[in-house]
RNA sequence: GGGCGCGUAGCUCAGUGGUAGAGCACACCCUUCACACGGGUGGGGUCGCAAGUUCAAUCCUUGCCGCGCCCA
């Protein structure tokens, strides 16, 4: 039996008691050993985040396909967890830190690891609260979290498995260096910008006071400037980094500079005793058009530059320290820069650590900031009277997505992996369509970046994160391993080892969240399933996951690198598909960020409207590819529809409707009841048919449209003051396939309907069976309830239009002469069958076929034979009004009480349509060469179309003409 | 500079080689016994611009304009 439901629906009440009774149930991964497996894994949140709208989109769709697949009877999956993430959470127990007075430094790497371990007890589950409240069903079971034992193995042996396999080493080289965490990040962590800044140029006198004949040409060739100079003009972003140059660089086919190339410069700033002169080079990389054509060198500082510096054997004197400060150490400038000298006369050699140890920082500048630098730097330049100009200038700044300060390149030793050969396997995968991803359009991103992929330096200066499993003996020879003991067998007995004080990047890490989940490297991929170990056999039953969703950002960090190990550690891809959606913006459209004050808070949402109502609106907005911007008054809409089902039950309860006794669609005879069946049918098909495509949109749409435009609009109020015992089954059963189908969208309200329409607390509906109606679509059926509906909606339109009174009940009827035998037959049937209706929602009292003497009088039944009413009684003016519904011509009769000039604006404008539309394929027609070369299908159309529409605007013609 | 995507009703968005749809908004009507978070009926679009392909283009091609993103 059912229970009734209150007036008023609570989301949050409901909510809250729905989904802790699934989550204690175990309902979010109830055993099925024997079903088919299907799973994912969600991309693991910081665990200090919490939930951001983002986060809301992205779990929803996940919560929707996996809700989907266990409905359909799947084994389904969806591993949960958290990702330690390295530099957010430790800038984040640092800050906390610093409100203390306190800081980092002041404990042991232990020590302060342990802090972090404390912070993420207490403060850490944030984020997978509120996954709660938006009724995310993953596997609270078996939360899983980057930093865990058995996820820090895996990490272990896959570094080094790769270092074993020669596809990580350890190199300096230049890195992309925070100075505000005081870390190397790599290529994706950088963002660059486009900021106001300035372009120096400055002179370098040449060795000696030497000159040369500068000359400059147009492009004609001739002479626009041609002069004595004894410098070269450099043009310059950073004038600080001048202090680190190795030389200057011109393009081999710059004539300007031809005279001067192999002599000397020397770099105008610092004490002029000890000024260093560095070589005037060629190199393919100065573009002679840009700025004076000359650029200095900074091997140690450019990322440019260093290419040049290497390729021509400059030295790469680094000038700033760890906080991108300029350097204090090393010996006094005067000593240090006549090696530097030296050096570049040839007369010293260094190795790179001994260049690398070398301070070049004047004493003045030593200290300071690389910006007041820049400052000091300048203003020296410039008393001596060697600068040119000062240009304003946007240039591109590389920024950290993190530290958001402007990122030092550096020189320095860091692990890198070897991304290129990782990447073939994916590359193939993704090309053959072993794993596809969609939407197809992100193919050629993937393939551009994974084609000119970068060396992965994953090496990170921080204390939290997995740290680097290789030891160091004295002369600094690296011996990895997985353990201290291994690492000490391999360097022999008595070596004193020292472990590399770095950690991983996370992302190293997150990328195996796939296999690491499920218990590898305890369990290998290739061991059976078996009962005896848990771990194995979900490893075997689960990898390779069915499918990933992820927002399109994180593409290149982790769906790539996922796609790496998955094929280097397992030999397989990581899952079969790739869903990439957008981002959600603001409701102006840009994105929303915590500095501009955009952010939509999820949590408010769901407060004001409901989780059914959010999760509704990220599906609906979700078509592929496209950003979704925000629009509360969209969601509101989905709380309103999540009313109207809420409604629709109730009144179905009231009228004795309750929960469905099969699977299987109940028998029918009705019209109406097999209509509605075979609407479900059509239904069931096109939400199947869009969740294999991923087009979520397509699917809650259906759904929707179903339920209000069809069931709620049409269904409701077709059985009213009609409901028997079939109805009573097959409205019941209808709305059981509601609640399942829905489900996966709006999962709580779905629930709580559910168990309102009977007994069954044994039976959940997120446990439910996905709809098998075992029917099929009744034409007639079909045709029939299309016909009450074009009537009605005829007679509503007409009603609304001519401005009959409300309440009026009026007669309607064909004209007997226009009706076969068979039509008029029909036609008296479906007058019956469906007179109550008719007379309810359309507010008929009769129909006449006019010119037979047959009355109906819909809402009793009764008829009469003999009627004296004749279509010509209601010829004139005002007094009928045409129209068509099912090819059938009636007359809607309202003696005296329609609005005359209405009615003729109305016949008006549906005729000019008719003519218009006639027109048209008249014309169509009568071009030859559509009629011989156009698809046959497509001419009988238009041919039908055009029977149509003609004898349309004959009646409408005939129609305004009796109206005078 | 290279690549990708977008430009359809006032707004937010679907869509198709045969001249367009939804939700919201808007106008009018309705206190009809599930629902005013409701019911009903309407108005509203040269589908960015211009060429081309085609019997036919909003949909295919090219160019242009505007917007966004990614990579240098």
């Amino acid at each position: 039996m059912s229970t009734e439901l209150p007036k008023t629906f609570d989301p949050a009440e409901i909510e809250a008691r729905w989904y802790a009774h699934w989550e204690d149930n175990g309902l979010f991964r109830p055993a099925r050993p024997d079903a088919e497996p299907f799973t994912i894994v969600n991309p693991p949140p910081n665990v200090t985040g919490s939930l951001h709208i983002g986060h809301a989109l992205d779990n929803t769709l996940q919560d929707i396909v996996i809700r989907y697949e266990r409905l359909r009877g799947k084994d389904a999956l969806w591993v949960v967890g958290t990702d330690h993430a390295g530099i957010a959470t430790q800038m984040v127990v640092e800050r906390q830190m610093e409100l203390r007075q306190d800081k980092r430094t002041n404990y042991s790497r232990e020590d302060f690891v342990q802090k972090v371990w404390e912070w993420k007890e207490e403060s850490g589950g944030t984020i997978t609260r509120q996954l709660r409240r938006l009724g995310c069903s993953m596997d609270w079971s078996r939360e899983q979290f980057t930093m865990d034992e058995h996820f820090s193995a895996a990490v272990l042996k896959v570094f080094v498995d790769l270092y074993n396999d020669g596809l990580i080493y350890r190199a300096k080289r230049l890195v992309n260096w925070d100075p505000a965490l005081k870390t190397a990040i790599s290529d994706l962590e950088v963002e660059s910008r486009e900021v106001q800044g300035h372009m120096w140029h400055f002179k370098y006198p040449l060795e000696g006071g030497a000159t040369y004949t500068y000359v400059e040409r147009d492009a004609d060739g001739n002479v626009v400037l041609e002069e004595e100079r004894n410098y070269i003009a450099i043009a310059t972003t950073r004038p600080e980094t001048m202090l680190g140059d190795g030389a200057v660089a011109v393009h081999p086919n710059d004539a300007r500079y031809a005279p001067i190339v192999g002599k000397m410069c020397e770099i105008p700033v610092g004490p002029k005793e000890h000024r260093r002169l560095i070589p005037i080079i060629t190199d393919d990389y100065p573009d002679p058009d840009f700025g004076s054509g000359a650029v200095k060198i900074t091997g140690a500082h450019d990322e440019n530059d260093y290419g040049v510096a290497q390729r021509n054997g400059i030295p790469m004197y680094r000038l700033m320290d760890e906080v991108a400060a300029m350097r204090a150490d090393g010996a006094p400038y005067a000593e240090e820069s006549a090696r530097a000298r030296a050096i570049a006369r040839g007369e010293l050699s260094a190795t790179a650590a001994e260049i690398d140890a070398m301070n070049l920082v004047p004493e003045e500048y030593r200290g300071l900031d690389r910006y007041e630098a820049r400052l000091r730097v300048v203003a020296d330049i410039d008393a001596e009277g060697l600068m040119i100009a000062i240009e304003d200038k946007l240039i591109m700044q590389p920024f950290g997505d993190r530290g958001g300060v402007v990122i030092e390149p550096m020189l320095t030793d860091q692990w890198y992996v070897d991304a290129e050969k990782l990447a073939q396997k994916p590359i193939e995968a993704v090309r053959s369509g072993e794993i596809e991803i969609v939407p197809k359009a992100w193919e050629k991103t993937f393939f551009n970046w994974m084609e000119n992929i970068q060396p992965w330096c994953v090496s990170r200066q921080l204390w939290w994160g997995h740290r680097i499993p290789a030891w160091y003996d004295e002369d600094g020879k690296a011996y990895v391993a997985l353990t201290e003991a291994e690492a000490q067998a391999q360097a022999g007995e008595g070596v004193a080892l020292a472990q590399d004080e770095d950690v991983l990047d996370t992302w190293f890490s997150s990328a195996l969240w796939p296999f690491a989940t499920l218990g590898w490297p305890q369990s290998s991929p290739t061991q059976v399933v078996g009962e005896d170990n848990a771990s194995s056999s979900l490893l075997a039953r689960h990898y390779p996951n069915d499918l990933l969703i992820s927002g399109f950002d994180i593409l290149f960090f982790w769906d790539a690198r996922m796609m790496m190990w998955g094929y280097y550690n397992m030999g397989e891809r990581p899952w079969k598909k790739l869903y990439l959606h957008g981002l959600v913006r603001a409701a102006d459209g840009s994105k929303m960020s915590k500095s501009k004050g955009n952010v939509v808070d999820p949590l408010g949402l769901i407060d004001r409207y409901g989780a059914d109502a959010l999760r509704f609106f990220m599906a609906a907005m979700e078509s592929q590819g496209r950003d979704i911007k925000m629009d509360d008054k969209r969601v509101e809409g989905y709380r309103n529809f999540a009313t109207k089902l809420w409604n629709a039950t109730r009144f179905c309860q009231s009228n004795g409707i309750g929960a469905s006794k099969t699977i299987a669609a109940p028998a029918a005879t009705s019209a109406v009841n097999r209509w509605i069946i075979g609407e479900v049918v059509e239904t069931l098909a096109a939400l199947d048919k869009a969740m294999a495509e991923l087009r979520f949109d397509a699917a809650a749409n259906t759904v929707y449209h179903f339920v209000w435009d069809r069931f709620c609009d049409w269904y409701l109020e077709l059985i009213k003051g009609s409901i028997d015992d079939e109805t009573r089954a097959v409205a019941g059963w209808v709305l059981d396939q509601i609640y399942v189908m829905l489900h996966p969208f709006m999962p709580f309200i779905t629930e709580e309907l559910w168990s309102k329409q009977g007994d069954r607390a044994n039976y959940p509906l997120i446990t439910a069976k996905w709809p098998e109606p075992q029917a099929s679509v009744d034409p007639a059926a079909k045709a029939e309830v299309d016909w009450v509906i074009e009537l009605l909606e005829n007679l509503r339109s007409i009603r609304a239009e001519v401005s009959v009174p409300p309440g009026l009940r009026i007669i309607v009827g064909p004209d007997r002469r226009k009706l076969s035998d068979g039509q008029y037959q029909e036609l008296v049937n479906r007058f019956t069958k469906h007179g109550p209706a008719l007379a309810r929602i359309g507010k008929l009292e009769a129909v006449i076929f006019f010119n037979s003497g047959t009355r109906i009088n819909l809402s009793s039944g009764d008829w009469e034979d003999r009627v004296e009413e004749s279509l010509t009684s209601y010829a004139v003016p005002g007094s009928a009004v045409p129209f068509i519904a099912g090819g059938v011509e009636y007359v809607f009769g309202l003696e005296g009480v329609i609005d005359l000039a209405a009615e003729k604006a109305r016949l008006a404008k549906a005729l000019e349509a008719s003519q218009k539309e006639a027109k048209s394929l008249e014309g169509r027609l009568a071009n030859p060469s559509f009629v011989e070369r156009a698809k046959p299908e497509a001419v009988e159309k238009a041919r039908a179309d055009y029977a149509h529409h003609s004898a349309e605007v004959e009646r409408l013609t005939a129609a305004l003409a009796r109206l005078g």
